[in-house]
DNA sequence: AACACATGCAACCGCGTATCA
DNA sequence: GTGATACGCGGTTGCATGTGT
């Protein structure tokens, strides 16, 4: 049995997302929230998937997004998660700040499970050959390493030895990668202008009001802790948006 | 310089689960 | 209790870019 597309996709784009319909979704969340992912497109004006939107926005071009540039307890953080919680890349993510569980599982499949392989590939070998060299019993002291493997589990007879890593490889730059931690991607803030909301104006007075219509209307507590939602009102490129009036919580 | 191959990331897909009528 | 709907999650894929020959 074929479960029923999550929406329907007559017309609806996929692939890419274009810098403008990134500033399309970013000034409809920004000032109304996901109400409604399903509906969110629609009122957006974007021909995008709600599912698609969800995953642009939360991956994306959310306020506090980190990309790229791991940093050791990071690394450290998600093979010691990984190894006790397993695939559960949202459980992971969410002891990561402003790390996503997209990003996270591609940096383990991309990076830390190799690193991993590797590792307990020699730990393998050096379990067979007791010598050895002095080189490489330094480096080991040096960098720390230990198998958390036995250390987590004393009793444990596993074999894999999952190992932080050491040295960051050198990230490759790609168009999302805007290798600022802890700031929001400046490159998506500055897409928007106050231009980007004279399209939502074009809807008429409805499009203001017919999403607060909504009794589910919903907003990620993680984004409004994060945001001057929080505060009242939002300080953002677009100007101040005072959130009394948008009955956001 | 041109091509083939490798890599990393963004996005899609399908399933499980929660919620509501 | 049941079916419909929407959301969230994890697996997978496709493409752009880097690297090697």
């Amino acid at each position: 049995m074929v479960r029923a597309p999550c929406c329907d996709k007559t017309g609806l784009k996929k692939g890419a997302w274009t810098p403008e319909e990134d500033r399309k979704l970013m000034a409809y969340v920004t000032r109304y929230g996901c109400w409604n992912w399903r509906q969110l497109p629609k009122f957006a004006g974007l021909q995008r998937c709600g599912k698609s939107c969800r995953l642009r926005w939360l991956n994306y071009l959310r306020p506090n997004i980190k990309r790229g540039n791991y940093t050791k307890e990071e690394e450290e953080t998600i093979v010691s998660l990984h190894k006790t919680l397993g695939n559960r890349w949202s459980a992971i993510a969410a002891q990561l700040p402003g790390r996503t569980d997209n990003e996270i599982k591609n940096h383990w499949h991309t990076n830390l499970k190799k690193r991993s392989k590797n590792k307990s590939a020699e730990a393998k070998e050096m379990s067979s050959e007791d010598d050895l060299s002095p080189n490489d019993k330094n480096q080991e002291q040096d960098t720390g390493e230990t198998d958390i493997n036995t250390q987590n589990n004393p009793g444990s007879t596993a074999q894999i030895i999952e190992s932080p890593t050491r040295t960051l490889s050198p990230q490759r730059a790609s168009p999302g990668d805007f290798s600022s931690v802890d700031n929001i991607p400046a490159t998506n803030w500055d897409l928007i202008s106050d231009d980007d909301f004279a399209f939502l104006d074009a809807y008429g007075g409805n499009f203001w009001t017919e999403p607060f219509l909504s009794d589910d209307y919903f907003m990620p507590n993680d984004f409004l802790a994060d945001s001057p939602f929080y505060y009242g009102e939002i300080s953002s490129p677009f100007g101040f948006i005072n959130m009394d009036d948008c009955n956001l919580c």
